[in-house]
RNA sequence: GGCUCUAUGGUGAAGCGGCUUAACACAUCGCCCUUUCACGGCGACAUUCACGAGUUCGAAUCUCGUUAGAGUCACCA
Protein backbone atom coordinates (compact mmCIF):
# COMPACT_ATOMS: atom_id res chain seq x y z
CA UNK A 1 0.00 0.00 0.00
CA UNK A 2 0.99 3.79 -0.39
CA UNK A 3 2.34 5.27 2.30
CA UNK A 4 -0.60 7.40 3.63
CA UNK A 5 -0.68 11.09 3.38
CA UNK A 6 -3.41 12.90 5.58
CA UNK A 7 -3.39 16.63 5.99
CA UNK A 8 -4.59 19.84 8.20
CA UNK A 9 -5.95 22.60 6.17
CA UNK A 10 -7.16 25.73 8.40
CA UNK A 11 -8.15 29.23 7.38
CA UNK A 12 -6.13 31.71 9.46
CA UNK A 13 -8.60 33.10 11.24
CA UNK A 14 -6.59 33.89 14.14
CA UNK A 15 -8.97 31.45 16.29
CA UNK A 16 -8.39 27.54 16.95
CA UNK A 17 -11.62 26.01 17.50
CA UNK A 18 -11.90 22.81 19.72
CA UNK A 19 -13.73 20.85 16.66
CA UNK A 20 -10.98 22.19 14.58
CA UNK A 21 -7.94 21.21 16.81
CA UNK A 22 -9.70 17.64 17.00
CA UNK A 23 -9.72 17.38 13.39
CA UNK A 24 -6.23 17.92 13.15
CA UNK A 25 -5.42 15.47 15.98
CA UNK A 26 -7.44 12.79 14.22
CA UNK A 27 -5.65 13.53 11.09
CA UNK A 28 -1.85 13.60 12.52
CA UNK A 29 -3.31 10.60 14.67
CA UNK A 30 -4.26 8.56 11.40
CA UNK A 31 -1.10 9.53 9.45
CA UNK A 32 1.22 8.62 12.27
CA UNK A 33 -0.49 5.36 13.10
CA UNK A 34 0.78 4.32 9.42
CA UNK A 35 3.45 5.79 9.50
CA UNK A 36 2.55 8.11 7.05
CA UNK A 37 2.79 11.67 6.56
CA UNK A 38 1.02 14.59 8.27
CA UNK A 39 0.70 17.94 5.95
CA UNK A 40 -0.02 21.36 7.15
CA UNK A 41 -1.86 23.60 4.71
CA UNK A 42 -3.20 27.06 4.78
CA UNK A 43 -6.50 27.77 2.83
CA UNK A 44 -6.41 31.26 2.72
CA UNK A 45 -8.26 31.99 -0.37
CA UNK A 46 -10.58 34.91 0.88
CA UNK A 47 -8.87 37.66 1.59
CA UNK A 48 -11.71 39.74 2.95
CA UNK A 49 -11.09 37.24 5.73
CA UNK A 50 -7.16 37.53 5.96
CA UNK A 51 -6.02 38.25 9.72
CA UNK A 52 -2.71 39.58 10.76
CA UNK A 53 -0.79 37.58 12.73
CA UNK A 54 -3.06 34.04 12.34
CA UNK A 55 -0.38 32.09 10.70
CA UNK A 56 2.45 32.49 13.36
CA UNK A 57 -0.43 31.71 15.51
CA UNK A 58 -1.07 28.22 13.37
CA UNK A 59 2.18 27.08 14.02
CA UNK A 60 2.24 27.38 17.86
CA UNK A 61 -0.54 26.04 18.97
CA UNK A 62 0.42 23.10 16.04
CA UNK A 63 3.76 22.84 18.23
CA UNK A 64 2.75 23.21 21.83
CA UNK A 65 -0.11 20.12 20.95
CA UNK A 66 3.03 18.68 19.52
CA UNK A 67 0.87 18.11 16.13
CA UNK A 68 4.04 18.32 14.22
CA UNK A 69 4.10 17.89 10.45
CA UNK A 70 6.04 16.51 8.25
CA UNK A 71 5.76 19.52 5.74
CA UNK A 72 3.85 22.97 5.83
CA UNK A 73 4.88 26.37 4.64
CA UNK A 74 7.70 26.72 7.36
CA UNK A 75 8.72 23.57 6.10
CA UNK A 76 9.00 22.77 2.83
CA UNK A 77 8.54 19.59 0.80
CA UNK A 78 8.23 18.77 -2.48
CA UNK A 79 4.79 19.39 -3.00
CA UNK A 80 5.07 23.11 -2.02
CA UNK A 81 3.87 26.32 -1.95
CA UNK A 82 1.69 25.27 0.80
CA UNK A 83 -0.23 28.37 1.27
CA UNK A 84 -2.89 28.32 -1.39
CA UNK A 85 -2.56 32.34 -2.04
CA UNK A 86 0.73 31.43 -3.17
CA UNK A 87 -0.62 29.03 -5.78
CA UNK A 88 -2.80 30.63 -7.30
CA UNK A 89 -1.61 30.45 -11.32
CA UNK A 90 -1.96 26.35 -10.49
CA UNK A 91 -5.91 26.46 -10.01
CA UNK A 92 -6.18 28.79 -12.78
CA UNK A 93 -3.98 25.73 -15.34
CA UNK A 94 -6.13 23.28 -14.07
CA UNK A 95 -9.70 25.20 -14.06
CA UNK A 96 -9.18 25.54 -17.99
CA UNK A 97 -8.04 22.04 -18.00
CA UNK A 98 -11.15 20.97 -16.03
CA UNK A 99 -13.25 23.70 -18.75
CA UNK A 100 -11.78 21.47 -21.27
CA UNK A 101 -12.70 18.02 -20.17
CA UNK A 102 -15.95 19.27 -19.95
CA UNK A 103 -16.24 19.37 -15.89
CA UNK A 104 -16.62 23.24 -15.74
CA UNK A 105 -17.50 26.08 -17.85
CA UNK A 106 -17.31 29.92 -17.82
CA UNK A 107 -19.91 32.26 -16.85
CA UNK A 108 -20.63 35.48 -17.12
CA UNK A 109 -23.42 36.09 -14.93
CA UNK A 110 -22.98 38.93 -12.04
CA UNK A 111 -23.87 38.25 -8.55
CA UNK A 112 -26.97 40.78 -8.89
CA UNK A 113 -28.25 39.02 -11.73
CA UNK A 114 -28.22 35.27 -9.83
CA UNK A 115 -29.39 37.42 -6.44
CA UNK A 116 -32.30 38.67 -8.73
CA UNK A 117 -33.37 35.14 -9.93
CA UNK A 118 -32.78 34.05 -6.16
CA UNK A 119 -35.40 36.57 -5.27
CA UNK A 120 -38.17 35.64 -7.47
CA UNK A 121 -37.62 32.14 -6.56
CA UNK A 122 -38.38 32.90 -3.37
CA UNK A 123 -41.25 34.97 -4.08
CA UNK A 124 -42.87 31.95 -5.61
CA UNK A 125 -42.19 30.22 -2.67
CA UNK A 126 -39.86 27.63 -4.02
CA UNK A 127 -36.58 26.54 -3.28
CA UNK A 128 -33.91 28.41 -5.33
CA UNK A 129 -31.44 26.86 -7.52
CA UNK A 130 -29.36 28.42 -10.12
CA UNK A 131 -29.33 27.60 -13.54
CA UNK A 132 -27.04 29.21 -15.50
CA UNK A 133 -27.12 30.56 -18.73
CA UNK A 134 -23.91 30.57 -19.24
CA UNK A 135 -24.08 27.08 -19.75
CA UNK A 136 -24.63 27.32 -23.50
CA UNK A 137 -21.88 29.74 -24.31
CA UNK A 138 -19.30 27.70 -26.35
CA UNK A 139 -15.71 27.51 -25.04
CA UNK A 140 -14.38 29.43 -27.91
CA UNK A 141 -17.05 32.36 -27.40
CA UNK A 142 -16.08 32.54 -23.48
CA UNK A 143 -12.08 32.51 -23.86
CA UNK A 144 -12.80 35.55 -26.56
CA UNK A 145 -14.33 37.40 -24.37
CA UNK A 146 -12.04 36.61 -21.71
CA UNK A 147 -9.49 37.95 -23.92
CA UNK A 148 -11.26 41.16 -24.47
CA UNK A 149 -11.10 41.31 -20.57
CA UNK A 150 -14.91 40.24 -19.95
CA UNK A 151 -15.38 39.59 -15.85
CA UNK A 152 -16.07 36.01 -15.59
CA UNK A 153 -15.90 33.04 -13.15
CA UNK A 154 -15.32 29.23 -13.47
CA UNK A 155 -18.50 27.33 -12.65
CA UNK A 156 -18.50 23.66 -12.31
CA UNK A 157 -20.78 21.63 -14.71
CA UNK A 158 -22.69 19.26 -13.15
CA UNK A 159 -24.50 16.26 -14.83
CA UNK A 160 -28.21 16.87 -15.15
CA UNK A 161 -28.74 13.05 -14.12
CA UNK A 162 -27.23 10.46 -12.34
CA UNK A 163 -26.11 9.50 -9.41
CA UNK A 164 -22.72 10.32 -7.75
CA UNK A 165 -21.56 8.41 -4.66
CA UNK A 166 -18.78 7.30 -2.11
CA UNK A 167 -17.99 5.93 0.50
CA UNK A 168 -16.77 7.30 3.82
CA UNK A 169 -14.75 5.81 6.13
CA UNK A 170 -17.55 7.15 9.34
CA UNK A 171 -20.32 7.14 7.60
CA UNK A 172 -20.09 4.21 4.60
CA UNK A 173 -21.97 4.32 1.54
CA UNK A 174 -23.20 7.63 0.57
CA UNK A 175 -25.28 8.12 -2.68
CA UNK A 176 -26.63 11.64 -4.19
CA UNK A 177 -28.94 12.35 -6.97
CA UNK A 178 -26.58 14.58 -9.70
CA UNK A 179 -29.90 16.83 -10.08
CA UNK A 180 -29.92 18.40 -6.03
CA UNK A 181 -26.35 19.38 -6.77
CA UNK A 182 -25.21 22.67 -7.20
CA UNK A 183 -23.12 24.27 -9.57
CA UNK A 184 -20.57 26.00 -7.49
CA UNK A 185 -17.90 28.64 -8.49
CA UNK A 186 -14.44 27.18 -9.20
CA UNK A 187 -12.55 30.17 -9.58
CA UNK A 188 -13.49 33.46 -7.99
CA UNK A 189 -13.62 36.17 -10.45
CA UNK A 190 -10.58 38.58 -8.86
CA UNK A 191 -8.84 35.00 -10.00
CA UNK A 192 -8.80 33.16 -6.65
CA UNK A 193 -10.30 29.74 -6.24
CA UNK A 194 -12.82 29.10 -3.64
CA UNK A 195 -12.08 26.27 -0.92
CA UNK A 196 -14.31 23.85 -2.94
CA UNK A 197 -11.66 23.92 -6.03
CA UNK A 198 -8.05 24.45 -4.15
CA UNK A 199 -8.87 21.38 -1.97
CA UNK A 200 -9.30 19.03 -4.52
CA UNK A 201 -6.23 20.74 -6.27
CA UNK A 202 -4.18 20.78 -4.01
CA UNK A 203 -5.12 17.28 -1.94
CA UNK A 204 -4.17 15.50 -5.77
CA UNK A 205 -1.37 17.93 -6.14
CA UNK A 206 -0.11 17.07 -2.48
CA UNK A 207 -0.92 13.45 -2.90
CA UNK A 208 -3.71 13.39 -0.37
CA UNK A 209 -4.72 10.21 -0.45
CA UNK A 210 -6.92 10.22 3.22
CA UNK A 211 -8.88 13.72 3.41
CA UNK A 212 -10.41 13.90 6.59
CA UNK A 213 -12.62 17.09 7.78
CA UNK A 214 -15.35 17.90 9.46
CA UNK A 215 -18.97 16.58 8.81
CA UNK A 216 -20.12 19.86 7.32
CA UNK A 217 -18.03 18.84 4.42
CA UNK A 218 -20.24 15.50 3.40
CA UNK A 219 -22.61 17.31 1.20
CA UNK A 220 -20.08 18.91 -1.22
CA UNK A 221 -17.74 15.60 -1.38
CA UNK A 222 -19.87 14.71 -4.46
CA UNK A 223 -19.22 17.43 -5.93
CA UNK A 224 -15.41 17.38 -5.40
CA UNK A 225 -15.54 13.73 -6.61
CA UNK A 226 -17.07 14.81 -10.34
CA UNK A 227 -14.12 17.54 -9.86
CA UNK A 228 -12.08 13.92 -9.33
CA UNK A 229 -13.44 11.65 -12.42
CA UNK A 230 -13.46 14.52 -14.71
CA UNK A 231 -9.75 14.48 -14.06
CA UNK A 232 -9.41 10.93 -14.08
CA UNK A 233 -7.83 11.31 -10.69
CA UNK A 234 -7.39 8.61 -7.69
CA UNK A 235 -10.39 9.60 -5.17
CA UNK A 236 -8.96 9.86 -1.52
CA UNK A 237 -10.73 7.94 1.31
CA UNK A 238 -12.83 10.26 3.12
CA UNK A 239 -13.00 10.47 7.04
CA UNK A 240 -15.83 12.77 7.83
CA UNK A 241 -15.67 14.00 11.77
CA UNK A 242 -18.89 14.54 13.70
CA UNK A 243 -19.15 17.83 15.21
CA UNK A 244 -18.22 19.22 18.75
CA UNK A 245 -21.35 20.05 20.21
CA UNK A 246 -21.82 22.14 23.04
CA UNK A 247 -25.42 20.98 23.71
CA UNK A 248 -27.37 18.75 22.01
CA UNK A 249 -28.66 21.24 19.25
CA UNK A 250 -25.50 23.75 19.58
CA UNK A 251 -22.22 23.44 17.88
CA UNK A 252 -19.27 25.34 19.95
CA UNK A 253 -18.89 28.44 17.95
CA UNK A 254 -16.26 31.60 18.54
CA UNK A 255 -19.65 33.48 17.63
CA UNK A 256 -21.27 32.31 20.96
CA UNK A 257 -17.82 32.94 22.95
CA UNK A 258 -17.05 29.47 23.34
CA UNK A 259 -14.00 27.91 24.12
CA UNK A 260 -11.24 27.58 22.00
CA UNK A 261 -7.98 26.27 22.75
CA UNK A 262 -6.56 29.33 23.51
CA UNK A 263 -9.45 29.85 25.71
CA UNK A 264 -8.26 26.58 27.86
CA UNK A 265 -4.53 27.42 27.69
CA UNK A 266 -5.62 30.50 29.80
CA UNK A 267 -7.37 29.01 31.88
CA UNK A 268 -4.34 26.76 32.87
CA UNK A 269 -5.37 23.59 31.21
CA UNK A 270 -2.26 21.46 30.30
CA UNK A 271 -2.25 21.14 26.17
CA UNK A 272 -1.36 17.08 26.70
CA UNK A 273 -5.06 16.84 28.90
CA UNK A 274 -6.88 18.92 26.52
CA UNK A 275 -5.43 16.87 23.41
CA UNK A 276 -6.02 13.57 25.25
CA UNK A 277 -9.73 14.69 26.03
CA UNK A 278 -10.29 15.82 22.44
CA UNK A 279 -9.00 12.55 21.14
CA UNK A 280 -12.12 10.46 23.19
CA UNK A 281 -14.39 13.36 21.80
CA UNK A 282 -15.96 11.15 18.86
CA UNK A 283 -13.49 7.75 19.14
CA UNK A 284 -13.10 5.45 21.84
CA UNK A 285 -10.48 2.65 22.28
CA UNK A 286 -10.70 -0.98 22.69
CA UNK A 287 -10.48 -1.11 26.22
CA UNK A 288 -11.61 1.40 29.07
CA UNK A 289 -7.88 3.29 29.53
CA UNK A 290 -8.72 6.76 29.34
CA UNK A 291 -5.54 8.50 30.12
CA UNK A 292 -2.70 8.21 27.15
CA UNK A 293 0.00 9.75 25.81
CA UNK A 294 0.65 10.60 22.15
CA UNK A 295 2.52 7.67 21.20
CA UNK A 296 -0.01 5.49 22.62
CA UNK A 297 -2.63 7.03 20.93
CA UNK A 298 -0.74 6.97 17.69
CA UNK A 299 -0.75 3.50 18.39
CA UNK A 300 -3.93 2.49 19.15
CA UNK A 301 -5.86 5.20 17.07
CA UNK A 302 -8.44 3.10 14.28
CA UNK A 303 -10.28 4.98 11.95
CA UNK A 304 -13.53 2.44 12.26
CA UNK A 305 -13.27 3.30 16.04
CA UNK A 306 -14.47 6.63 15.14
CA UNK A 307 -18.44 7.14 16.04
CA UNK A 308 -20.59 8.94 13.76
CA UNK A 309 -22.43 11.15 15.98
CA UNK A 310 -21.69 14.36 17.30
CA UNK A 311 -20.03 14.49 20.71
CA UNK A 312 -20.93 17.23 23.09
CA UNK A 313 -17.87 19.07 25.13
CA UNK A 314 -18.10 18.07 28.40
CA UNK A 315 -16.09 20.84 30.33
CA UNK A 316 -16.64 18.89 33.51
CA UNK A 317 -14.94 15.74 32.12
CA UNK A 318 -12.19 18.01 30.88
CA UNK A 319 -10.90 19.38 34.00
CA UNK A 320 -11.09 15.72 35.91
CA UNK A 321 -8.94 14.84 33.01
CA UNK A 322 -6.45 17.70 33.27
CA UNK A 323 -6.82 17.38 37.14
CA UNK A 324 -5.51 13.50 36.72
CA UNK A 325 -2.40 15.59 34.34
CA UNK A 326 -1.37 17.81 37.42
CA UNK A 327 -1.96 14.81 39.98
CA UNK A 328 0.30 12.92 37.81
CA UNK A 329 3.30 15.35 37.17
CA UNK A 330 6.24 15.21 39.62
CA UNK A 331 6.04 18.09 42.08
CA UNK A 332 8.83 20.28 40.83
CA UNK A 333 6.84 20.12 37.44
CA UNK A 334 3.70 21.37 38.97
CA UNK A 335 5.35 23.86 41.04
CA UNK A 336 7.14 25.38 38.20
CA UNK A 337 3.79 25.82 36.47
CA UNK A 338 2.00 26.85 38.94
CA UNK A 339 4.00 29.82 39.86
CA UNK A 340 3.21 32.54 37.18
CA UNK A 341 -0.45 31.88 38.70
CA UNK A 342 1.06 32.70 42.18
CA UNK A 343 2.50 35.43 41.44
CA UNK A 344 -0.72 37.03 39.99
CA UNK A 345 -2.35 36.70 43.66
CA UNK A 346 0.31 36.11 45.89
CA UNK A 347 2.92 39.05 46.99
CA UNK A 348 3.46 37.87 50.71
CA UNK A 349 6.23 36.37 51.87
CA UNK A 350 5.21 32.34 52.59
CA UNK A 351 6.01 28.96 51.98
CA UNK A 352 5.09 28.13 47.82
CA UNK A 353 6.80 24.65 47.37
CA UNK A 354 4.27 24.02 50.59
CA UNK A 355 1.28 25.28 48.92
CA UNK A 356 2.10 23.80 45.74
CA UNK A 357 2.13 20.42 47.83
CA UNK A 358 -1.05 21.01 48.85
CA UNK A 359 -2.67 22.26 45.14
CA UNK A 360 -1.48 19.91 43.25
CA UNK A 361 -4.45 17.07 44.41
CA UNK A 362 -6.74 19.71 44.94
CA UNK A 363 -6.95 21.66 41.37
CA UNK A 364 -8.48 21.16 38.22
CA UNK A 365 -6.81 23.59 36.60
CA UNK A 366 -4.63 26.54 37.45
CA UNK A 367 -6.62 29.56 36.57
CA UNK A 368 -8.24 28.48 40.06
CA UNK A 369 -5.81 29.75 42.53
CA UNK A 370 -6.36 33.44 40.61
CA UNK A 371 -10.19 33.27 40.61
CA UNK A 372 -11.87 32.96 37.42
CA UNK A 373 -15.32 33.98 35.81
CA UNK A 374 -17.12 31.12 34.47
CA UNK A 375 -20.30 31.15 32.37
CA UNK A 376 -23.25 29.32 33.31
CA UNK A 377 -25.86 28.38 30.89
CA UNK A 378 -29.07 27.84 32.91
CA UNK A 379 -32.06 25.96 31.74
CA UNK A 380 -33.83 27.43 28.88
CA UNK A 381 -31.70 30.78 29.17
CA UNK A 382 -30.68 32.04 25.70
CA UNK A 383 -27.61 33.87 27.66
CA UNK A 384 -25.10 32.48 29.65
CA UNK A 385 -24.95 34.44 32.72
CA UNK A 386 -21.11 34.79 34.13
CA UNK A 387 -20.54 33.74 37.65
CA UNK A 388 -16.76 34.85 39.47
CA UNK A 389 -15.64 32.01 41.15
CA UNK A 390 -12.89 32.98 43.70
CA UNK A 391 -9.73 31.95 44.04
CA UNK A 392 -8.71 28.93 45.97
CA UNK A 393 -6.21 30.62 48.18
CA UNK A 394 -7.44 34.08 48.66
CA UNK A 395 -7.41 33.82 52.12
CA UNK A 396 -3.30 34.03 52.39
CA UNK A 397 -3.32 37.57 50.61
CA UNK A 398 -6.06 38.83 52.44
CA UNK A 399 -7.97 38.86 55.51
CA UNK A 400 -11.40 37.51 54.63
CA UNK A 401 -14.49 38.58 56.36
CA UNK A 402 -15.15 37.46 59.99
CA UNK A 403 -18.28 35.22 60.27
CA UNK A 404 -18.82 33.87 63.73
CA UNK A 405 -21.28 31.15 62.30
CA UNK A 406 -18.14 29.23 60.61
CA UNK A 407 -17.15 28.46 64.00
CA UNK A 408 -19.92 25.98 64.23
CA UNK A 409 -19.81 22.67 63.15
CA UNK A 410 -21.88 19.90 64.47
CA UNK A 411 -19.53 17.18 63.63
CA UNK A 412 -16.60 18.75 65.28
CA UNK A 413 -18.87 19.54 67.78
CA UNK A 414 -17.79 23.46 67.37
CA UNK A 415 -19.11 26.81 68.86
CA UNK A 416 -18.14 30.23 68.91
CA UNK A 417 -18.69 29.85 72.65
CA UNK A 418 -16.24 26.85 72.93
CA UNK A 419 -14.12 27.90 69.92
CA UNK A 420 -13.38 30.92 71.54
CA UNK A 421 -11.71 28.84 74.55
CA UNK A 422 -9.83 26.83 72.14
CA UNK A 423 -8.36 29.85 70.37
CA UNK A 424 -6.67 30.53 73.60
CA UNK A 425 -5.45 27.44 74.28
CA UNK A 426 -3.86 27.46 70.48
CA UNK A 427 -2.72 31.09 71.18
CA UNK A 428 -0.31 29.76 74.08
CA UNK A 429 0.55 26.55 72.03
CA UNK A 430 2.12 28.57 69.12
CA UNK A 431 3.68 30.89 70.47
CA UNK A 432 5.60 28.80 72.29
CA UNK A 433 6.77 26.56 69.02
CA UNK A 434 9.28 27.67 66.43
CA UNK A 435 9.56 24.52 63.75
CA UNK A 436 6.56 26.26 61.34
CA UNK A 437 8.25 24.47 58.56
CA UNK A 438 7.94 21.13 59.82
CA UNK A 439 4.14 19.48 59.25
CA UNK A 440 4.69 16.55 61.05
CA UNK A 441 5.78 18.68 64.08
CA UNK A 442 3.14 21.32 63.62
CA UNK A 443 0.56 18.36 63.40
CA UNK A 444 1.66 16.96 66.26
CA UNK A 445 1.67 20.18 68.29
CA UNK A 446 -2.10 20.19 67.51
CA UNK A 447 -2.93 16.65 68.60
CA UNK A 448 -1.10 16.89 71.64
CA UNK A 449 -2.97 19.53 72.22
CA UNK A 450 -6.27 18.12 71.82
CA UNK A 451 -5.23 15.35 74.09
CA UNK A 452 -3.73 17.46 76.97
CA UNK A 453 -6.86 18.98 76.97
CA UNK A 454 -9.17 15.93 77.23
CA UNK A 455 -11.06 16.81 73.59
CA UNK A 456 -11.37 15.28 70.00
CA UNK A 457 -8.69 17.05 67.83
CA UNK A 458 -11.49 18.40 65.89
CA UNK A 459 -12.49 21.05 68.79
CA UNK A 460 -9.13 22.65 68.40
CA UNK A 461 -8.06 22.01 64.76
CA UNK A 462 -11.15 23.29 63.27
CA UNK A 463 -11.54 26.86 65.40
CA UNK A 464 -7.57 27.12 64.57
CA UNK A 465 -8.64 26.22 60.69
CA UNK A 466 -11.23 29.14 60.45
CA UNK A 467 -9.03 31.58 62.59
CA UNK A 468 -6.21 31.63 60.31
CA UNK A 469 -8.47 31.49 56.70
CA UNK A 470 -12.09 32.84 57.80
CA UNK A 471 -12.91 30.20 54.97
CA UNK A 472 -15.18 27.12 55.19
CA UNK A 473 -13.07 25.24 53.62
CA UNK A 474 -9.30 25.37 52.35
CA UNK A 475 -6.97 23.55 50.49
CA UNK A 476 -5.11 21.99 53.61
CA UNK A 477 -5.90 21.68 57.67
CA UNK A 478 -4.64 24.20 60.06
CA UNK A 479 -1.01 22.58 59.99
CA UNK A 480 -0.39 23.31 57.09
CA UNK A 481 -1.78 26.61 56.73
CA UNK A 482 -0.02 27.59 59.58
CA UNK A 483 3.18 26.04 57.69
CA UNK A 484 2.40 28.70 55.00
CA UNK A 485 1.49 31.45 56.56
CA UNK A 486 4.68 31.42 59.35
CA UNK A 487 4.46 32.04 63.15
CA UNK A 488 4.43 35.75 62.63
CA UNK A 489 1.08 36.00 60.30
CA UNK A 490 -0.38 33.24 62.08
CA UNK A 491 -0.37 34.48 65.58
CA UNK A 492 -1.64 37.65 64.09
CA UNK A 493 -4.85 35.91 62.57
CA UNK A 494 -5.22 34.28 66.02
CA UNK A 495 -5.31 37.15 68.05
CA UNK A 496 -7.30 38.89 65.62
CA UNK A 497 -10.13 36.10 65.67
CA UNK A 498 -10.13 36.06 69.11
CA UNK A 499 -10.78 39.54 69.42
CA UNK A 500 -13.30 39.07 66.70
CA UNK A 501 -14.81 36.46 68.38
CA UNK A 502 -14.71 38.52 71.93
CA UNK A 503 -17.01 41.39 70.41
CA UNK A 504 -19.19 38.93 68.67
CA UNK A 505 -19.99 37.21 71.66
CA UNK A 506 -20.73 40.40 73.81
CA UNK A 507 -22.79 41.57 71.24
C1' G B 1 -38.34 23.60 1.67
C1' G B 2 -34.80 19.91 -1.26
C1' C B 3 -30.72 16.78 -0.28
C1' U B 4 -27.49 14.40 3.44
C1' C B 5 -26.12 12.77 8.25
C1' U B 6 -27.27 11.29 13.34
C1' A B 7 -30.31 8.93 17.42
C1' U B 8 -27.73 3.77 23.92
C1' G B 9 -28.39 7.19 31.11
C1' G B 10 -27.27 14.30 32.90
C1' U B 11 -22.25 13.79 29.68
C1' G B 12 -18.44 10.90 26.81
C1' A B 13 -19.22 5.99 25.39
C1' A B 14 -18.71 0.09 24.83
C1' G B 15 -21.86 -2.98 22.29
C1' C B 16 -21.51 -5.35 15.31
C1' G B 17 -28.01 -11.02 15.98
C1' G B 18 -27.84 -15.21 21.40
C1' C B 19 -22.17 -14.66 26.45
C1' U B 20 -26.22 -7.94 28.10
C1' U B 21 -30.99 -8.88 34.13
C1' A B 22 -26.39 -2.89 28.65
C1' A B 23 -19.12 -2.44 30.13
C1' C B 24 -16.08 1.64 31.46
C1' A B 25 -15.23 6.91 32.60
C1' C B 26 -17.10 11.97 34.03
C1' A B 27 -20.92 14.25 36.82
C1' U B 28 -24.40 13.44 40.87
C1' C B 29 -25.75 11.08 45.57
C1' G B 30 -24.53 7.97 49.85
C1' C B 31 -20.91 5.59 53.19
C1' C B 32 -15.71 4.90 54.98
C1' C B 33 -10.95 7.45 55.92
C1' U B 34 -9.96 12.23 58.09
C1' U B 35 -8.26 18.53 61.55
C1' U B 36 -12.32 21.37 56.95
C1' C B 37 -12.00 20.64 51.68
C1' A B 38 -9.67 17.48 48.55
C1' C B 39 -7.15 12.80 47.65
C1' G B 40 -8.03 7.56 48.30
C1' G B 41 -11.52 3.33 49.14
C1' C B 42 -16.52 1.23 48.78
C1' G B 43 -21.49 1.58 46.92
C1' A B 44 -26.05 3.68 44.36
C1' C B 45 -27.52 5.62 39.63
C1' A B 46 -30.77 3.01 31.81
C1' U B 47 -35.87 -3.66 33.69
C1' U B 48 -33.77 -0.79 28.80
C1' C B 49 -31.19 1.25 23.95
C1' A B 50 -36.19 8.11 20.46
C1' C B 51 -41.00 5.87 18.80
C1' G B 52 -43.80 2.30 15.64
C1' A B 53 -43.93 -1.79 12.50
C1' G B 54 -41.26 -5.84 10.13
C1' U B 55 -37.31 -9.90 9.50
C1' U B 56 -35.76 -13.89 13.02
C1' C B 57 -36.48 -19.42 17.36
C1' G B 58 -34.05 -14.84 19.27
C1' A B 59 -32.83 -7.53 17.98
C1' A B 60 -29.87 -2.06 21.36
C1' U B 61 -27.69 -4.78 17.27
C1' C B 62 -30.74 -6.10 10.41
C1' U B 63 -35.01 -3.53 7.25
C1' C B 64 -38.76 0.11 6.62
C1' G B 65 -41.55 4.16 8.45
C1' U B 66 -42.35 8.13 12.02
C1' U B 67 -40.34 11.73 15.23
C1' A B 68 -36.44 14.80 16.84
C1' G B 69 -31.78 17.17 16.16
C1' A B 70 -27.76 18.58 13.07
C1' G B 71 -25.29 19.76 8.36
C1' U B 72 -25.68 21.76 3.49
C1' C B 73 -27.98 24.46 -0.51
C1' A B 74 -22.39 31.75 -0.81
C1' C B 75 -17.53 34.78 -5.92
C1' C B 76 -16.89 31.43 3.37
C1' A B 77 -13.98 27.60 4.53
Amino acid sequence: MKKIRTRFAPSPTGYMHIGNLRTALFSYLIAKHDNGDFILRIEDTDQNREVKGALNFIYSVLKDTHLEYDEGPDKPGKYGPYIQSERLPIYKEYADKLVDLGGAHYCFCSEEDIQAQREAAEKKGKGFKFVDPCHHISVEEARKRIAAGEKYVVRQTIPAEGITSFDDAVHGHIEVENSTLDEQILLKSDGFPTYNFANVIDDHLMEINCVIRGNEYISSTPKYNLIYKAFNWDIPMYVHCPPVMKSQTQKLSKRNGDASYNDLIEKGYISDAILNYLALLGWAPEDNEEIFTMDELIKRFKIERINASPAIFDQDKLGWMNGEYLKRMPLEKFHELAMPWYKKVLTRDVDLRELSMLLQTRILFFAEITGYDKKVLNEGAEEATVEHVPSIVDFIENTLEFNPELYRHKKMKTTPENSLEALYWVKERMEAFDNYSDDEALTQMFIDLAAEKGVKNGRVMWPARVALSNKASTPGGCAEIAHILGKEESLRRIDQAIKDLQNALNA
